[in-house]
RNA sequence: GGGGCUGUGGCUCAGUUGGAUAGAGCAAGUGCCUCCUAAGCACUAGGUCGGCGGUUCAAGUCCGCCCAGUCCCGCCA
């Protein structure tokens, strides 16, 4: 149990006690914002004066005369208008750390209620590059995956790809012109090539109305299973696969490939299933659902097109049509959409349907997780100076060479199998760390300069106060990744230096942290914890000499040693970051 | 026209359920390597939380209006 539960658990138990109140009260515990509070505070108080028609203070008396925390806390103190702050004692500290030390898991328990989770991110599209849109969701998704499956939640983790649809008519038909060998042969192209010919067919597409009808006739092909265009489909589908694939190995990604197209069997029972329930509704040739609570220019219902009035579907019906699949065949029970911010709209609309169409059993989440643009440093969309979308290997090979560089500058000695593979987990770490410890929800400004950074808020950092810690294992000669440090050595464990406390303590909010970024499905708190644990590490680094220490405190700070290691590890891992041992 | 999101020191951002004197980092200035990696640590300076009103014992946080930026709004995804 968290340190946080452990005292909402107490104090709802003294407010029972005090007023009567149930039993499971939310006693509005936190951690205190300023060291001088203490640990925790309590602002319940606060809340009841009014419903007790008694003055806070005298509230608040009451609760602490009725709290019992004589096991991990010094007494409470009443303060200020009527706030509660508690302090957390050494030894109380000291056996949870010892806690932490004795479980694989740090003292983090797997959920009681573990739930079938959907995680769908990244989605490229097909015969496209992936830019850094798809760099934001793809970073942010696996991170969510790997928390909720760290808490022992089922996960599913699906790549949505855009793999069908118009923009395959059209380009199929402008590759018969421009390039025939590549509808026969899987390796005619490169997909640098590919991006150019979907541009020119997008060109050609936009101006030249025969070319659009062809186009559209070329769709229809495809969604009929026509062998030729089907055949063509296939191979642009694997040539774009070879290279998203290389992009997810750089990053260390897994995902399961399940692309819209996999949704097209499914979709005509949408329409009929719609049809049948009286929500489909004709309107300008196309099949709509007219939306509650949106309306379009002039104040009437806008409509959710589900089936063109070419008779094509779009993306509105393959959407649906996954969300009844992943509902009955793969039995989530929660579904997240990791996508951007201007999807936001769409999958309102699209989960009031399913949801009206009955789609949606009961106690399923249906949450659309988004977050914002990728800004240059110019605050404008992230470009090139020529003013094209920047391809995601190119970015990330940048990253890397630019650690790779700084790492050459800082250990001119070291050799190449040192500097390479160390460079690129700096590289992408940095690249990852970046973004992930923003606030998804706000746009992000992308500067190489910055993510490197070896000072501040950046993976190096973070990567640099582990590589101390293994420093300090090496000179030791203590392993203290496998080398559990003995309980007698612990038995008197004590933490007497102010940063050996303040260590710690923050060492024992690694649970509650977690639960928080699994139910908020914010990265960024847990990127804001393992910083502050950082700073904490570095700190009690310079004020606490530990092979030098004396036993038994040199055992003391060995442990604390391991114990910020291994959440260090653990926390960058959650968020896709390997450790490197030296940089 | 409707809707979403954003607005917090010079810059980039945190800010949890409304709680005490609004926090970091960068940049600037000053110290600290005989010592486990100085990619570090300590200290200084910097704020009308876009504006106005409201709710509340208490508002950066909730509500209303306004301003600025940005994104979305029937057959693209």
């Amino acid at each position: 149990m968290s340190v946080l539960a452990l005292l909402r658990d107490r104090f709802a138990i003294a407010c029972h006690r005090a007023f009567g109140l149930p039993r499971n009260y939310d006693p509005a515990i936190a951690a205190a914002k300023d060291p001088k509070f203490g640990d925790y505070q309590c602002n319940a108080a606060l809340g009841l004066a009014k419903s007790l028609q008694r003055p806070p203070r005298t509230v608040a008396q009451n609760i602490i005369d009725h709290v019992d925390l004589g096991d991990c806390c010094d007494l409470p103190e009443l303060a200020g208008p009527g706030f509660i702050n508690v302090r957390l004692r050494g030894d109380f500290v000291a056996q949870q750390i010892q806690q932490m030390l004795r479980d694989d898991r740090l003292g983090l328990p797997m959920t009681q209620s573990p739930q079938r989770v959907i995680v769908d991110f990244s989605s490229p599209n097909i015969a496209k590059e992936m830019h850094v849109g798809h760099l934001r969701s793809t970073i942010i998704g696996d991170c969510l995956a790997r928390v909720l499956a760290y808490l022992g939640h089922d996960v599913l983790r699906l790549n949505h790809v855009g793999d069908w649809g118009t923009q395959f008519g059209m380009l199929i038909t402008y590759l018969r012109e421009a390039c025939p060998e590549a509808l026969v042969h899987s390796n005619a192209l490169e997909l640098g090539d590919l991006v150019a010919f979907y541009r020119a067919a997008k060109q050609r597409f936009d101006e030249d109305d025969t070319f659009r009808d062809t186009a559209r006739l070329a769709v229809v092909d495809l969604q009929t299973g026509e062998a030729i265009a089907r055949r063509a489909w296939t191979l642009l589908c694997e040539q774009s696969r070879r290279e998203f694939e290389k992009i997810y190995t750089l990053l260390d990604i897994s995902l399961i490939e399940r692309g819209e197209s996999f949704y097209n069997p499914y979709l005509s029972a949408v329409v009929d299933d719609l049809t049948a329930s009286g929500l489909l509704q004709q309107d300008g040739g196309a099949a709509c659902v007219f939306l509650e609570g949106f309306t379009n220019k002039d104040g009437n219902p806008l409509p959710l097109i589900i089936q063109k009035s070419d008779g094509g579907y779009n993306y509105a019906t393959t959407d649906l049509a996954a969300i009844r699949y992943r509902t009955t065949q793969d039995r989530a029970d929660r579904i997240l959409y990791v996508t951007d911010m201007g999807q936001s709209g769409h999958f309102a609309q699209v989960f009031q349907v399913a949801r009206r169409a009955g789609w949606v059993p009961e106690g399923v989440e249906l949450t659309h997780v988004p977050f914002g643009l990728v800004l240059g440093e110019d605050g404008k969309k992230f470009k090139t100076r020529s003013g094209d979308t920047v391809p995601l290997k190119v970015l990330l090979d940048e990253a890397i060479a630019r650690a790779e560089k700084d790492l050459r500058d800082r250990n001119p000695e070291a050799a190449t199998d040192f500097i390479h593979p160390t460079a690129q987990v700096i590289g992408i770490a940095a690249v990852k760390y970046a973004d992930l410890s923003q606030n998804r929800t706000s746009n992000y400004l992308f500067s190489y300069d910055k993510m490197l950074s070896l000072q501040g808020n950046t993976a190096p950092y973070l990567l640099y106060a582990y590589v101390r810690i293994c420093g300090i294992g090496r000179k030791g000669g203590i392993d203290l990744e496998t080398q559990t440090l003995q309980p007698d050595q612990l038995q008197y464990f004590s933490l007497r230096e102010p940063a050996e406390l303040v260590l710690a303590k923050h060492l024992i909010q690694w649970g509650e942290t977690i639960e928080a970024v699994a139910i908020e499905l914010l990265p960024n708190r847990l990127c804001q914890y393992l910083f502050e644990l950082s700073q904490k590490f570095n700190q009690f680094f310079e004020q606490c000499p530990v092979l030098q220490a004396e036993e038994p405190g040199r055992s003391h700070r060995l442990a604390l040693c391991q114990a910020t290691a291994r959440t260090l590890k653990l926390g960058l891992g959650l968020l896709g970051i390997p450790t490197v041992a030296k940089m």
